[in-house]
DNA sequence: ATTAGTTCTAGTCAAGGTGACTTTAACTAG
DNA sequence: CTAGTTAAAGTCACCTTGACTAGAACTAAT
């Protein structure tokens, strides 16, 4: 509750300060159903405002990183995890985001495999969370979380992203499983079997996962590309 | 440690400036077949970097307004437009966008009515172009462009967005003529219609447009409403 | 007044995609 | 060997979409 003059003087007259935020998204397996459930890792503030809540990873932008390295540095810092997949989501540049100060924050949002996801660091001050079970943030990071979500089921219905939350090798099954956590319905399996097959980027191996209590399903690779922001157009 | 580093890191941590743009789109007609064309204003540099070359109008973001309303400003003051439809585009914040210093540009794109348009301010250092016909302009404000273009011919492709680039009543083939100039192809004038009818936004009127040397068309309006982006969803 | 020319508007038809559903295949557990 | 499970392929009706036809309603020219 600390509002001295000084503090407010300063506010005004200096420019916004700018940040780099990332919603980092990754199957896991629920503890209840043992089915694939979407989590995001988050880090609990050790400083005040919004000090001991949860927060999204982020930090600063350097003077020598662009805004992607930034996001992918934070994201390895914080977890210790590469995407697969990381693309910028949204300035959000509000007046009152915080109470201290003006913050412009520009979010990335990430998907990571499920095998690396649980290798990720955790630890008293970062903790992996049900992407559908967040408590309050801290700031207007509940909003931000929705809206990624909101993208993320965007991308799922149209684009093919899905691969991303997955391993190399995966059967059909598996993917209509990522598409149930994220669209949160059922799926009928054999259309949605038939809708997958259909995509040229899905292809055929000849291998077949062994060990279920049925007929051993086949595995497939997925051979596109993450695709279209103005800075993963020409760039390698 | 010593009084150098301290120089060099206090310009390491010196924050990248930040700045707003917009890419402002308009119908005009053509000067030659006089059916409707997609334009562009921009402001000419009168200071380095890019002296004399033509950019996207922009500015500072100032301490009391949100992003939406700095890029909002400085549409109406190099332009004296008020645009129908505003959404933010990305942030562009590569290495060497600029030669001189580090900005981060975060920019909007926005669509105004043909009405308006045709009143806009223009000047020795404000002109509209066409935009399939821009030179090179200053910074990165060709790719700049390019992905706005992208975004537009996508949001028209799949979202209701033209009719924020016509006047509050229209007939279906004005609408179909944007289309056309939008996405750069000629379209099924039958099919068209029976696309657009379906959609619930499109209202009858009881008005026809006369004057043509034709059987007079129906006029339509519009009743939807922009939508979706972060800062668009609960905001009237 | 009649006719030609234009665009508006409604409708037909075939091809392709999608949801609901059925059937068969291939494995494991008992 | 049978029951249980999921994989995988196929059928059918419905809807959307592109290509096309035909009539309606106006203007302009003869």
């Amino acid at each position: 509750m600390n509002t001295n003059s000084a503090n407010v003087a300063e506010r005004r007259l200096a420019p916004p300060s700018l940040a780099i935020s990332t919603v980092i998204f990754a199957l896991r397996p629920s503890e209840k159903s043992g089915r694939p459930t979407l989590w995001l890792p988050l880090v609990r503030r050790i400083r005040e405002p919004y000090r001991n809540m949860w927060a999204l990873p982020g930090g600063p932008l350097a003077h020598d990183e662009s805004l992607q390295d930034a996001a992918s540095r934070n994201l390895r810092e914080t977890t210790g995890l590469t995407p697969h997949y990381l693309e910028q989501l949204y300035a959000f540049g509000g007046l009152h985001r915080s109470p201290t100060q003006r913050v412009v924050s520009i979010v990335y949002w990430a998907l990571v495999q499920p095998t690396e996801a649980a290798l990720a660091d955790e630890s008293e001050n970062v903790r992996w969370f049900r992407a559908d079970r967040l408590g309050d943030l801290a700031f207007d990071h509940n909003a931000i979380v929705d809206y990624a979500l909101w993208r993320l089921r965007n991308k799922m219905a149209y684009g093919s992203i899905a691969y991303h939350l997955l391993g190399e090798f995966f059967t059909l099954a598996q993917v209509r499983e990522v598409y149930e956590a994220v669209l949160d319905r059922q799926l009928d399996p054999a259309n949605f079997r038939r809708h997958i097959k259909a995509a040229p980027e899905i292809e055929e191996t000849g291998e077949y996962l062994q060990g279920g209590k049925h007929r051993p399903p086949r595995l497939y690779r997925f051979t596109g590309t993450p695709g279209l922001g103005p800075d993963n157009r020409s760039t390698p």
